[in-house]
DNA sequence: TTGGTGCTTGACGTTAACGTCAACGTCAAT
DNA sequence: ATTGACGTTGACGTTAACGTCAAGCACCAA
């Protein structure tokens, strides 16, 4: 038996308040079917797995990915557990191309990271000249 | 003397066929300020340095960089020839800041890359069973 | 029972980053 | 001299990702 663990739930202003967003963005993220947080009665209830795809999502955010890349990872993410072979290469495909994009974009980050600390260290050399 | 070697130079739409964007593309990052190349009479002429600036704020689109940050950071690798003191100082405490907040993208970035080969080395496992 | 707080669903507004015409100039080639 | 190919400036359209109301229900406290 999985023990019945009375998991920590919140609604929308809770889970809204933790994840630095306004209840707008979830509904919205809701509307655009990346979640889908249960019903008490009318009013929402997050569970830790909703929370958990959402701290992806905004973290996929963070770096450009649109809302509708980051629905397609987090349902990924899902659909890795499937028993169907076909399921699984074709799902195995998606998941080689989305990481080369991934690595693409690091590396473009990682480029213009470096460069902003070049001209730093530029900045800093002139400075001690002037010192 | 600075040898007046005759640098290349491009039309809007040779310069968007090989930068890969559209020279409305080209046009409005001009109206955004991001480039100002010069005229010859009517027409816009890209110099070496406006396709590197363009080459530059390209790359960060590509990270999810709005206009305004990708302006403010070529803005930025401008300035650092300055040699006003004061300007250099805060000059280069908003790079460090810029910096920071780079690293914290490209870390961003790192964990999805992860978590998404993860899922991919779950899926080979689960193919590899069922082979 | 009257607030106040927080939830709900619309529905319209906004901003960024372009797309998509329209109307016009210009220069080389037919 | 007319046809294209390419350039120019408006100006309006579009999409994504929310913001910002409005109107209404539910429950708790004074």
């Amino acid at each position: 038996m999985t023990a019945a663990a009375k998991e920590r739930v919140w609604t929308v202003g809770e889970l809204a308040e933790d994840l630095g967003v306004t209840t707008r963005t979830l509904r919205h993220y809701e509307a655009e079917g990346l979640v889908t947080p249960r019903r008490s009665g009318h009013n929402r209830v997050y569970t830790v797995r909703d929370r958990a795809r959402l701290r992806l999502i905004l973290r996929g955010r963070r770096f450009g990915m649109s809302l509708a890349e980051c629905r397609e990872i987090v349902d990924m993410y899902d659909g890795a557990g499937s028993s169907e072979q076909r399921q699984l290469t074709t799902l195995l495909g998606r998941l080689d191309e989305v990481a080369a994009d991934l690595e693409r974009r690091a590396d473009d980050l990682r480029r213009t990271l470096s460069e902003v600390n070049d001209v730093a260290a530029q900045c800093r050399r002139r400075l001690a000249e002037l010192g």
